[in-house]
RNA sequence: GCCGAGGUGGCAGAAUGGUUAAUGCGACGGACUGCAGAUCCGUUUCCUGGGGGUUCGAUUCCCUCCCUCGGCUCCA
C-alpha cells in the first residue's frame, strides 16, 4: 500500500499513516450545525474530506465516514424561536439543502450523518459513566459539568495552559460551574424546548458530547482519523478528546487530527456570527459546482485561502475549464465512437508519460494531500495535449483512452470533472448537428445573417457554437 | 496576555539547503475566424516581511523583531 503522510495537529508533524486495522480507516468529521444555510467556508471542509476519503479508497483502504450533524443546540433553539419555528424542523430543512449542494459539489464519499438527537441513549449512558468516575458532577439545576481539572492533559491538542485562559473572553462565565474551563455536558431542560428524560432530571444533550457519544458507538474508543475546521481545535476537540479517554480509559482516541484552514473573506475568517458569508447554494450556481470544487482543491487545505470577492471563483472558473479542454474533446470522442474505434496510435513516449503522471499524481497526494501539487501536473498535462487538440480524431480508442487517464484519475481522487459523466446531451447530439450543417450551407453561400441567426438563436437556447479550424463545435452554454 | 497558523510576482497559490522559485489567473503579442467567441502557441529575465546567525551556498535551518489571520468554552 502507498506510503501516505498526514499533518497530524496533535504531533504538529506530518506523520506516515498506519490504521489502528489496516486496510479499514475510521474517518470521523465534524459537520453542520444546520441552523442557517451553508456558505461557502463549510464547502471547503466537506470537499477537502471528500478528498481526504477518496485518495484513501483509490490506494486500497476501506473507509468508512461518519460525518454528524448537530441538529439541536441554543442557536438552533434561539433561530426557531424568531422564525416561529421547531428548531429540530429547521435543523432538518437546512441540513437537507446542505445535503442537497454537497451531491452537487461531488461529495459522495460520507457513509452516514448521524443526527444528535438519535443518539441521546448513548449519551446518557456516556454521561453517567462520567459522573460514576467523579469527571463530572451534577449542578443545582441538573445540569452535569465535566470537570477539566480531573483531566491533566486538557489544553494539549491546542497547546493552551489552562492557567493561561482568559475566562469569559467571548462567552460569558456560567455561575454554575465550578471552574470556568468546565463544559457542560446535559443541559437542565428549559421549558418549551425540546427535551429527554434523565436521572438528573428533563435535559438536553451538551455540545461536545454528542461527537463523543457518536463516535463511541459508531468508531470504537480508537479510532484512526478525526478532523473539522480549524476553529474547532479548542474547545471542542479539545473536549471531546477529555471526554472520551475519561469515559473509556482508553487513550489516545484519535491517532491523527486533521483540521482545514478557513476560507478568508474581506479581511476575515468566513462565519456566520461575524456575517461575510457568500451563500455556498449560491456560489455553486454562480460559478459551477466544478469550479468551485477546483477552487478549493487549488490550494493546500492547511493555508488559509483568500477569497478575493467578484474575481477569485471567476478566476478559477478560467482556469478549471481550461483545465478540462482536453478531457471533454476526448472524452465526446470517446463516448461517440466508443473506446474501440480504430485511429493513429499516440507515441509510445506520451503513453509512458501518461502512466508515470499518475504516478507522480498519486505521489503528490499521498503527501499530505496536496491537491494543488496534483492540479499544477494536471495543467502541465493539459498543456502539453494542447497541441494535439485539432488532431485528436485521427487518434486510436486506445491513444485517446491513455490521454484520458490522467483526467480520469483527477474525476476519481479530486471528484473534478464529474459534470461530463451527466450526458444529458444524448438528444441534442442528433438535432443539433443538423442546425449546425445548415449553418454551415448558409456560410459557406455567405449568407452571414441566416448564420449568425442560428447562432443566436441556439445560444438563446443554451447551446454555444464555436468556429475552428476543424470545423464548428458546440457545447453546452454554461457546462458546470 | 497566552496558544496556533501564516507573510512568496499585478492577483491567487505550490515547492525546495544549490542550475532559469512551480502552476494558474490577468496582461501583452501571434495563429485561427466573414465577424464574434472559444481554443491553441509565445512572452511576462528585477517576487520569498525586516534584522542577525549557521553554511561554500538560506526563500528553506536557528534567533529576534514587525505585521496579518484564527482560538481563549458560539463556529467548517
Amino acid at each position: 500500500m502507498r506510503r501516505v503522510t498526514i499533518y497530524d495537529t496533535m504531533s504538529r508533524e506530518a506523520r506516515v499513516f498506519a490504521p489502528i486495522a489496516p486496510p479499514r480507516v475510521g474517518l470521523y468529521v465534524c459537520g453542520l450545525t444546520p441552523y442557517a444555510p451553508a456558505h461557502v467556508g463549510h464547502g471547503r471542509t466537506f470537499v477537502v474530506f471528500d478528498v481526504v476519503v477518496r485518495a484513501l479508497r483509490h490506494w486500497g483502504y476501506r473507509v468508512f465516514s461518519v460525518q454528524n450533524v448537530t441538529n439541536l443546540d441554543d442557536k438552533l433553539i434561539a433561530r426557531a424561536a424568531e422564525e416561529d419555528d421547531d428548531p429540530l424542523q429547521l435543523a432538518e430543512r437546512n441540513f437537507a439543502a446542505f445535503r442537497r449542494s454537497m451531491t452537487e459539489l461531488g461529495v459522495t464519499s460520507v457513509d452516514y450523518y448521524p443526527f444528535a438527537t438519535d443518539y441521546v441513549p448513548e449519551i446518557l449512558q456516556q454521561v453517567r459513566m462520567l459522573v460514576d468516575r467523579g469527571y463530572a458532577y451534577v449542578a443545582d439545576d441538573g445540569s452535569v459539568y465535566f470537570e477539566v481539572a480531573k483531566f491533566p492533559a486538557y489544553g494539549r491538542l491546542s497547546g493552551q495552559k489552562l492557567s493561561q485562559l482568559q475566562p469569559g473572553a467571548r462567552v460569558e462565565v456560567d455561575a454554575r460551574k465550578r471552574a470556568p474551563e468546565d463544559f457542560v455536558i446535559w443541559k437542565a431542560a428549559v421549558p418549551g424546548e425540546p427535551s429527554w428524560e434523565s436521572p438528573w432530571g428533563p435535559g438536553r444533550p451538551g455540545w461536545h458530547i454528542e461527537d463523543t457519544a457518536m463516535t463511541g458507538r459508531l468508531l470504537g474508543a480508537r479510532y484512526d482519523l478525526h478532523g473539522g475546521g480549524a476553529d474547532l481545535i479548542f474547545p471542542h476537540h479539545e473536549s471531546e478528546i477529555a471526554l472520551s479517554e475519561s469515559a473509556t480509559g482508553e487513550a489516545p482516541m484519535v491517532n491523527y487530527w486533521i483540521h482545514v484552514a478557513f476560507v478568508i473573506f474581506q479581511g476575515e475568517k468566513m462565519s456566520k456570527s461575524i456575517g461575510n458569508v457568500l451563500d455556498l447554494q449560491a456560489a455553486i450556481e454562480g460559478v459551477g459546482p466544478g469550479a468551485l470544487r477546483f477552487y478549493y482543491l487549488n490550494a493546500h487545505y492547511r493555508s488559509p485561502l483568500d477569497l478575493v470577492p467578484d474575481r477569485s471563483l471567476a478566476e478559477a472558473r478560467e482556469a478549471y475549464d481550461r483545465l478540462a479542454q482536453p478531457a471533454r474533446r476526448i472524452e465526446e470522442i470517446l463516448a461517440r465512437d466508443g473506446a474501440e474505434r480504430s485511429g493513429d496510435p499516440i507515441p509510445a513516449e506520451l503513453a509512458a508519460a501518461s502512466d508515470e503522471l499518475i504516478d507522480r499524481l498519486d505521489d503528490a497526494m499521498a503527501d499530505d494531500f496536496n491537491s494543488r501539487e496534483a492540479i499544477a501536473l494536471l495543467f502541465g498535462w493539459t498543456r502539453r495535449l494542447g497541441e494535439l487538440l485539432e488532431g485528436l480524431d485521427h487518434l486510436s480508442g486506445d491513444g485517446l483512452t491513455a490521454l484520458a487517464e490522467p483526467y480520469r484519475w483527477a474525476q476519481e481522487v479530486l471528484g473534478l470533472f464529474v459534470e461530463r459523466a451527466a450526458g444529458d446531451a444524448r438528444e441534442l447530439e442528433r438535432v443539433v448537428p443538423v442546425l449546425i450543417a445548415a449553418r454551415s450551407r448558409a456560410r459557406a453561400r455567405g449568407d452571414y445573417a441566416e448564420a449568425d441567426r442560428i447562432r443566436e438563436e441556439l445560444g438563446a437556447a443554451g447551446i454555444r457554437l464555436e468556429d475552428g479550424a476543424a470545423g464548428t463545435r458546440w457545447s453546452l452554454a454554461d457546462p458546470h
